[in-house]
DNA sequence: GACTATGCTGCAAACGTTCTCAGTCTGCGG
DNA sequence: CCGCAGACTGAGAACGTTTGCAGCATAGTC
């Protein structure tokens, strides 16, 4: 392995000129600073993070948290980050914590102490946890805390309801995510809030796991309760909602309609695509990497909150309210 | 933060001890390393991996190259990945190179600098850059090289062929994926070697994007081949082609069987749910580690391969051939 | 009782950088 | 011609850990 110490000898000067030449080209005279780079590059040198980071006291790696990365959600969120960090020169170290919340407690900690800082895209609320990330800057996705970044969720439950009342629909329900989820709560909140001026009747229904099985089982309760739309956590209860449903006998969208979650790249791939509230999850890993990079310089205040608006994406789930009521 | 020498000096040790108590636990007498051990977790001690890893010679983090995490597919192999990594104690620097094939010679070398070894999902042939990464080990998958693991390809073609046939399907048809895909090829390979023993001729199409939109402009060139059944490169364009064909005015599997790959969660969502050629791509991802930690342990000579097993999973776009052809 | 294993511990040198500090050299004003 | 500012460079100390080597008991062997 090729060290300054190589590229210094071959050069001619010394590991401090190698240095300095290389990352604060600025400080060392053109024509010395032209030959380091071009023995440099000659020689194939590349520094070794491990111990700059070592002297600096920054490690040049951020870390990213996510329940499960083969949910097209975080695999998303993930993907803005790990592009993001790309051009800011940094690394990313990703860590699984599949959705247990004991260890991603004790997850938290070991990046903190490998990262720069770390971003959590966990949608489990961790006070205590994220207090134990201790000095390191944490910014929390679709979450309360001194950095985050999250998605609009009133703006859209809006945008859903208004789609809906244009239709016709007067009672809407809403099948619900995991109660321990930060953005399930905001929705409830927006919905139980906007629900009057829209003039649509809101049916908050209970808790059901964020998949396919959990949309199927919400389907008996979304057709006792008389709602002639519904919408859903994500798009993967969506899917499961529609199945069930038609199953038993009634039909998408013309007997019910479905507003899906997270405009995943799933909505337009079933049959009927799903219209969908979504937001730019990549665009949300990369701003809340931005974010964070923007501490780490000290550009910002210890606080800083993010709002990305949300979008309605119209497909085939949702049409005209046919009946008063199931 | 929490040194060794602040473990030592509490404990009443010298700093040799604290890390041989630590991590190399038979070197030390039981009631020191206790002691020891008590102290660095009342203190929260957490050691600097980026010094261990300087003076040790390795980083204690391997690297993972995906071309695109919000795919399905990478995203099953990288969860793998990271979940076993996480087993072992060791770190996952996750790249995505977004398709871009110079960034992925590029970021190669990169990571290879910074981990001790790395893990290859590219799909495209990178023979070059592969040995540019140097003397760090290089795990690759669904590729060929010194240290890999696959799938299948063989296995899951002829079982592929073998549901059609049975289903009386005589001439089936292939869409292909980029021509840079080491899958494709072996799949078309796989084909042609299957085709006779089972009875049934295949119609090897051209290349496609591995896209909804590649799975639609195949469409035409499917129904023009006169096959009955159609074997995709993956799910998605499975689902493009089915959307394609059914615009066309044929029904799926009536008039025209698809079989997708992979087996994505995509597969069962869809309507028709796709039957799929699949292989777990966690386990590709888990399996990948494994082999890349074994040989930075020493444990391996330094070439070895690994083929899992792929299975067929029939659904609902496959089923009888009813006409003689289109 | 001396000598040698044996087990444990501490000292100090690395690992490859960054960065402070103290030079050295040039050019310029006095 | 001297002094001094300014631009650049080099020596060397740090960063936190691992690890070879040596020291030193203790226990075992003759």
């Amino acid at each position: 392995m090729v060290t300054v110490r190589d590229v210094a000898r071959s050069a001619g000067v010394s590991i401090s000129t190698v240095s300095r030449a290389l990352s604060a080209p600025e400080k060392v005279a053109p024509e010395t600073r032209d030959r380091v780079a071009a023995v440099a590059a000659q020689l194939g040198y590349q520094p070794n993070r491990a111990a700059a980071g070592l002297r600096a006291g920054r490690t040049g790696a951020l870390g990213l948290l996510v329940p499960d990365l083969a949910n097209p959600y975080f695999a998303a969120v993930a993907k803005g980050v790990a592009q993001r960090a790309r051009e800011h020169g940094l690394g990313v170290f990703v860590v699984d914590s599949q959705e247990d919340e004991a260890l991603e407690g004790e997850v938290l900690r070991g990046l903190a102490h490998q990262t720069d800082g770390v971003i959590l895209a966990s949608p489990r609320a961790l006070e205590a946890d994220r207090v134990a990330a201790g000095t390191k800057p944490l910014v929390v996705v679709n979450q309360d805390g001194p950095l985050s970044v999250v998605t609009d969720a009133a703006a859209g439950v809006t945008l859903a309801l208004a789609h809906l009342a244009g239709l016709g629909h007067r009672r809407v329900a809403y099948v619900g995510g995991p109660a321990t989820s930060w953005s399930d709560g905001q929705r409830r909140h927006a919905l139980a809030a906007v629900a009057a001026e829209s003039g649509v009747e809101v049916v908050p229904l209970g808790a059901h796991p964020p998949t396919v099985e959990g949309g199927a089982s919400a389907a008996a309760e979304v057709v006792g309760s008389g709602a002639t739309a519904v919408i859903t956590f994500n798009d993967v209860v969506a899917v499961g909602l529609v199945r069930a449903v038609r199953e038993q006998g009634l039909r998408v969208p013309e007997d019910l309609s479905v507003v899906g979650f997270d405009d995943t790249f799933l909505a337009p791939l079933v049959t009927p695509a799903l219209t969908s509230v979504g937001a730019d999850l990549r665009e949300v890993g990369r701003r809340a990497t931005d974010l964070l990079v923007a501490r780490l310089a000290g550009e910002l205040e210890t606080t800083a909150s993010l709002s990305l608006p949300t979008t309605l994406v119209v497909r085939e789930s949702t049409g005209e309210a046919a009946r008063a009521s199931l």
